[in-house]
DNA sequence: TTATAAATACCGACCAGTCGGTCTGTTTTT
DNA sequence: AAAAACAGACCGACTGGTCGGTATTTATAA
């Protein structure tokens, strides 16, 4: 049985109250002291376990990418045709949609932050990268075993799969509700999908 | 010859640096003192244009939402078959990337006041639900002559079109250089066609 | 087990500075 | 003379962050 640490709860405790506070009014408009008191915490505690404001923001953003990250790592596991898999990853990021409920409005702030700050700005772009070099490969992949067109650049196609998928983000955080968005993530990719097959 | 007035010119000035200063760093994080700096104004000056920081921000977002209104305007005039229409609305979109060179970021912001304040939201999701009803009533046309497959979802289809701009424009902001965008835009959109096309 | 020392976690008053906005008065235009 | 435009000192509320002191937990030794 692990000791369970108070240190740790109120760090937790923080952390919550961030993600709440950021997502609902912004990092801006955001105080230390409400995170502090919507934690049940002092603000003595709160400089003891982060350094600034900023580290805080740092912290959480990091925990969000992680998760995501995770929920696509499970994506490529089985073996199938390129589109399959592409399919398969366009089921998961619908299921992003009901996961990280409530969570895109965060989203929002990291890329506005991203946008003023170098640091968060490098920690943020970083994965995307790799996201989109991930993307890339797999229509490489898929044109040399036949499933796309020979005219297709895999680059280009990459940003606009990207694309279907921060945009349907970005609209879903403005509509919640009304709309079925795992749905539609599918059949928007199916039609993308459908664009790049070979007849 | 009109006569130039004084107040005009302030309001203009002011209204140029708060864009510019909203952009780099954010509604919260520009102070009016700032903006009227950059605009060699005193706060008096400010106060008897507006009567708000809040309704600057509203009337900044007015403008360049009338902008971009404008920008699309003229696409729709010369009669064509439908995918031609929106290759041509693409072509104006991916203009748009040159036409409001580093106005992306302001854009950001529009977003995230949008997600927090009730007025913002309304004058922004207006349009944007303006602009969606009239994809969906044109992917229906294209429907209707014959261009497109007979099992698409016309609301589908235009929610992936708005995506696929919004999320290029997204990535365009992040990564002003190093990629044609405008080629991107249009050849991400005529992948999109591709694949709604009878074939 | 118990006494004690050291380390960690926490508290909240306080600081220097910034914020949006007001107000009184002056200058410029009509 | 009247109205519109402008100047900038000023205000109370609030900001992120600090600091001296206290409580709680953990490590050590008897």
């Amino acid at each position: 049985m692990t000791h369970y640490s108070r240190g740790v709860e109120t760090q937790h405790a923080i952390l919550n109250s961030a993600l709440e506070l950021f997502s609902k009014n912004g990092y801006d408009a955001t105080s230390v002291a409400e995170i502090c008191t919507m934690a049940n915490v002092s603000k003595g505690a709160f400089y003891h376990h982060f350094p600034s404001k900023q580290d805080l923001f740092l912290a959480l953003m990091r925990t969000w990418l992680s998760d995501v990250d995770n929920l696509f790592q499970s994506a490529g596991e089985e073996t199938a045709t390129i589109p399959e898999v592409i399919e398969n990853l366009a089921a998961i990021a619908g299921g992003i949609f009901d996961a990280l409920e409530g969570g895109f409005p965060i989203l929002l702030e990291f890329w506005t932050q991203a946008n003023r700050q170098p640091e968060v700005w490098r920690r943020a772009v970083e994965p995307y990268q790799q996201f989109l070099g991930f993307f890339t490969e797999l229509v490489q992949t898929g044109m040399e075993e036949g499933s796309f067109k020979e005219d297709i650049d895999p680059e280009v196609a990459a940003r606009v799969l990207t694309s279907v998928a921060m945009g349907l983000l970005l609209q879903a955080t403005f509509e919640p509700k009304g709309t079925d968005w795992q749905a539609v993530t599918r059949s928007g990719i199916g039609l993308l999908l459908a664009g790049m097959r070979k007849i």
